[in-house]
DNA sequence: ATAATTCAGTTCAATATTTAATTATGCACC
DNA sequence: GGTGCATAATTAAATATTGAACTGAATTAT
């Protein structure tokens, strides 16, 4: 018993696993912030991410929308559904091969995109304002090398 | 339009939005990962953390569980229901203040934890060896001082 | 002392998310 | 040109998560 409490300490000092535990934290205390920000405009952050993603790439194949935002196929038709309820993007039927359907971004969601990024923008610049220029790109570096390295893990496991 | 296009190219490279998505992209490649390799063990990640919690910190009243996890009181309940149910903890009452219930990991929850923590550690090396030692202290730090300021701002906001 | 307030935990409904099965279409190969 | 395999999207069931209302208990104020 004290043996292992010793074992534990010891291990917890590990750099993988304390990574790993900052990492989810800092991701769960900004990418709450971020959400209530998202909420008061009545999206959550996924179908942010959505109109977001259809604003600056265009209509996308609902499934490429999947790849980008990670999000599983079943869930997409679901996001997918609620934004064209609520009339920010139409469902467009792809002549060319009739398995496909694009979604595109409305009028209307593009104002409310237009709309809701400045402020948008400032609360990530305030939320974020725990580290300097500098070290956003120091993060940025680091947290890119990251992501793509478990990536391709992702991919050959 | 093209206008638009210009200055969304250019708000795209403003570290602050850039080090949200990259943090954003690097925890979900790495959570997932790791989720994986837990839910292997018939846990989830949630269920993962409140063993390991009460593994090292002892037993805890279940709202303490909810701060340091980051979970809603409902989902505490929920969770803890379903580690009770499994047997891989207790649910024992405080005698001095009835309305405090305290969670306490059993025998058998110890015996599981103790047998898949050393592949999980494995698992959290091989996931993270995108960044040398060195590179992940350096992003313990940054993102340790991006958590705790992010923190701040939800408290004082 | 009692009334009002606060607090811990549970319950319940609403919402998100995943996985597996299903449907429809396209493609390759014989 | 039909058969079988791959692919895109949808559907449905299971699971997670939150937030609000509620219950019982403790604390504070009057």
């Amino acid at each position: 018993m004290d043996k292992q409490r010793k074992q534990y300490q010891e291990r917890k000092q590990d750099p993988s696993l304390k990574l790993f535990v900052v990492l989810s934290k800092a991701y769960r205390s900004v990418a709450d912030l971020v959400a209530a920000d998202i909420r008061k405009n009545g999206l959550n952050t996924t179908e942010f991410g959505v109109l977001e993603l259809l604003y600056h790439s265009g209509e996308q194949p609902l499934q490429k929308i999947g790849d980008k935002i990670l999000l599983a196929s079943g869930s997409i038709t679901y996001v997918v559904d609620k934004l064209e309820k609520k009339e920010f993007i139409n469902r467009i039927q792809c002549a060319k091969d009739r398995r496909i359907t694009y979604a595109s971004i409305s009028e209307k969601g593009k104002a409310l995109l237009e709309d809701i990024f400045p402020e948008h923008w400032r609360q990530i610049e305030k939320i974020t304002a725990g580290l300097s220029a500098d070290e956003k790109k120091g993060a940025i570096k680091l947290l890119k090398q990251l992501g793509i390295y478990a990536d391709e893990l992702k991919k050959t496991d």
